[in-house]
DNA sequence: CCTACCGATCGGTAGG
DNA sequence: CCTACCGATCGGTAGG
């Protein structure tokens, strides 16, 4: 049973998680070494596996935390919120604020899922399936409520590609805030949507 | 000079990268070995060495190949097209068409491409920056004769985003033609560019 | 294209 | 958290 102190959540572990965050955003899963991992701690590489049991529970925490992230933020943004379009805007201002605020961990989320062995990437699918459809069902009621016009796939394909691709567009230098981002970005995309009538 | 050998184009080179191709689309550059790939063309490992210089030469052959592809493509598609929008439609079907014909390739062009040197790496930029200027500068033409009203940056964001990331959602199962999708694609982004008045 | 091998490095473990 | 190490495997080379 001594492997379980490994799974702990305890400050080293997180600090454990946050190194090796950065240098996977940097430079890729394959390349980041455990040696280089316990350098940044100022320990030896076998000690790291007093707080993991592998390299690939790294991996798997950073990015099912993000997954978690990025629906906690999602339903504390959309709560309460019935409009279509204020759901759609607070769901796309949500997502770009994690952008800004946990930007190489979104990186890796993004970037790194495949490595991830067949049973952590299903899990890890379910809970992106589950947060897309946040979009697609915003997309469909407001179709339904007849403000929108378009086939709801299409136009959740188009916001969905936007907002996953944001990583390599929107940096958050100061010039432009989330909110203001996610507004320029509907403002085409919904026009788009909208019916001509 | 016998290295330059394993730089000429023969068509047992084309078969390595070929195999290469598959085999990094499937598993990804790092977990793929030039030990498989040998053992994919019946070879051993050592004697791939008379046909590359290094694996690093394997992957800046496939990406390379697909950036200057995805730019012929585009020139042909267009050559002679002077509307903004006729422009911007044969872009896109030439880009779902090039996703529909290389998938791999194509893959492997979006999810490799931080895994070369810093020299190879900035040529690819260079190549992928001239392809999408061809999109900006549509959609920067279709806003000079007005038929468009909208931040040039903004459409053009949007539209590659989805570009971008369509080899995530577009399958060429026949059901819809790279010709429809791009229809599809750019009547929502289209209505969302175009004035209102 | 093969045999035979290289130095380096990898993730991970045993036993303090 | 360390020392000391493991078997495996990596990309690549020499010399036919």
């Amino acid at each position: 049973m001594r492997s379980e102190r490994g799974q702990r959540d305890t400050p080293r572990r997180r600090d454990l998680i946050e190194i090796a965050t950065d240098l996977i955003s940097e430079i890729g899963y394959e390349q980041t070494t455990v040696r280089m991992i316990a350098d940044r701690m100022g320990i030896k590489s076998g000690s790291l596996y007093s707080h993991i049991s592998s390299k690939e529970d790294v991996l798997y925490k950073i990015i099912l935390d993000v997954a978690d992230d990025f629906l906690e933020r999602a339903d504390r943004a959309t709560e309460g919120v019935h409009d279509p379009e204020e759901r759609l805007r607070a769901l796309c201002r949500s997502h770009l604020e994690m952008i800004r605020d946990r930007r190489p961990a979104v990186r890796v989320y993004f970037d790194e899922w495949r490595k991830l062995g067949d049973a952590n990437q299903a899990e890890v699918i379910r809970l992106r399936e589950r947060y897309e459809d946040g979009f697609r069902l915003a997309i469909a009621d407001g179709i339904e409520t007849k403000a929108f016009d378009a086939d709801p796939q299409l136009g959740a394909r188009v916001l969905l590609s936007t907002l996953n691709w944001a990583p390599s567009w929107y940096v958050a230098d100061g010039k432009l805030s989330p909110r203001e981002v996610a507004d320029q970005l509907l403002e085409v995309i919904l026009r788009g949507l909208y019916t001509r009538g």
